[in-house]
DNA sequence: TTTTTTATTTCGACT
DNA sequence: AGTCGAAGTAAAAAA
């Protein structure tokens, strides 16, 4: 069976199936009014309320109220699970060390307790990272200006590794800095710090430093033409359709950007 | 009625309570297997798998598998909602705009739905952290020393901001560093530099340095003496018990705001 | 609204 | 096991 699902059982009842659940390694759900108490990193405590407590067989547990994305409590992955029944309450314990942490939940209340196994699997593909931004250019490094031939990702430099290494038309060497979205400052001093390190390798051929991001600000633009750096706008993924798409390819919606 | 479940209902059913638990505030869970597609700051894609949906009244959505402690997909609260029924399979889209995001998961088979009334609530209080210490002192500053008297939060120095800054009962320059545990060298060293730069700024007046933390290394305590720099030892929380009350105020610890 | 800063950040890669 | 950097970071505070 695929799902267990007690409906305010006795805590008695649920302790069982907890155990069981924690045992041989399936998910778990309870709701129902409880008291949450952290003391970890930091401390937190929490009064009685109705929340939402997830037990993952990896060790993580979260405790969502009907609000926010973050759970109000969580332990991360890793933790061990531990269920009991003290004062009347059920109790869920996950502790961990190195940090040394623990979080106590107790139930005073149990409106329902559910175990799933978890058995087909898939993973995910995320489009739009730094990472995508980078295969974009080595995969078509005239993106960047023609003639740019990218020689080295992550090239250490005095300053710490470079997104992107290579040298342009001219054969000067060129230092790429790369952003998903947006850049501010920062990037700039970042980029200023790693052409001052490689021109101390390379110090009469002229090195160039390149910003590719979506776009930056204003005062980033300036502080870039400042400094004698250059931005070329580019996104992560095309502008067209370049999705990884998956499923069957019901005509659906039109995507008008 | 405060939990509703549905075992293995037809996409039909499910659809209906879907429908009524977003209308009236309900929070959901639905387990079974899905896919997931999601486009908007980035894209990815979701093969079929069996993975647990946490729905929001605040409009958050989580797709959680059996691991990590972060969700797969997600949408964050002020989306809104939306259950369909298409080609065979309940689809959940949530979707908000600025900056445009879409997330659909599409279930080929349900185990379970369900639907949580969410009514008693109560806030958590996180102690603990370096801002309760401030607090703390900001509220007693004797806790430091008496006749100590707090000007400023997140002064500025030449050296970056420091935590706390006022004078002592000789009207002396006091630079205050807090720290919510436990210290190492290295707090003695950004005490240092905030010293040093507050000496230049009143060079006659004897700037004094104080770390304000539960405890120190042997190590630090040595180095903060040889540098005439002082230890205050003070947690971020009262050494009593320090709830994080919120509903009934049953008389615990007195909390002067 | 946008920008900045913090976090029990989480998470992965590398040492 | 610690360190470093990116993230669909999230969330709070400030501008």
């Amino acid at each position: 069976m695929s799902v267990t699902t007690l409906h305010r059982p006795a805590h008695r009842d649920a302790l069982g199936l907890l155990e069981s659940a924690f045992g041989d390694g399936r998910m778990v759900t309870v709701f129902g009014r409880c008291r949450v108490e952290y003391d970890g990193r930091a401390s937190s405590s929490l009064g009685p309320g109705d929340r939402l407590v997830v037990c993952k067989p990896d060790g993580t547990i979260l405790v969502h109220t009907d609000e926010n994305r973050k759970p109000v409590n969580w332990q991360p992955p890793g933790c061990t699970h531990q269920a009991s029944v003290r004062d009347g309450r059920l109790r869920i314990r996950s502790e961990r060390t190195s940090p040394d942490e623990r979080l106590d939940v107790a139930f005073e209340r149990l409106e329902q307790v559910s175990a799933y196994e978890v058995t087909d699997r898939s993973d995910l593909t995320l489009t739009g990272s730094e990472e995508d931004l980078r295969q974009r250019i080595l995969e078509d490094p005239s993106l960047v200006e023609a003639g740019f031939e990218p020689t080295a990702t992550e090239r250490e430099t005095a300053a710490g590794p470079v997104d992107l290494f290579g040298s342009d038309a001219a054969d000067r060497p060129v230092v790429v800095e790369l952003k998903r979205r947006r850049v501010g400052p920062s990037a700039a001093s970042q980029l200023t710090r790693y052409v001052a390190a490689v021109d101390e390798e390379f110090p009469e051929e002229g090195v160039r430093g390149i910003l590719v991001a979506p776009s930056v600000t204003d005062r980033t633009a300036a502080m870039l033409d400042e400094r004698g750096l250059e931005f070329v706008a580019l996104d992560p993924v095309g502008d067209g359709v370049s999705e990884g798409d998956s499923d069957v390819g019901s005509g659906d919606d039109a995507e008008p950007e």
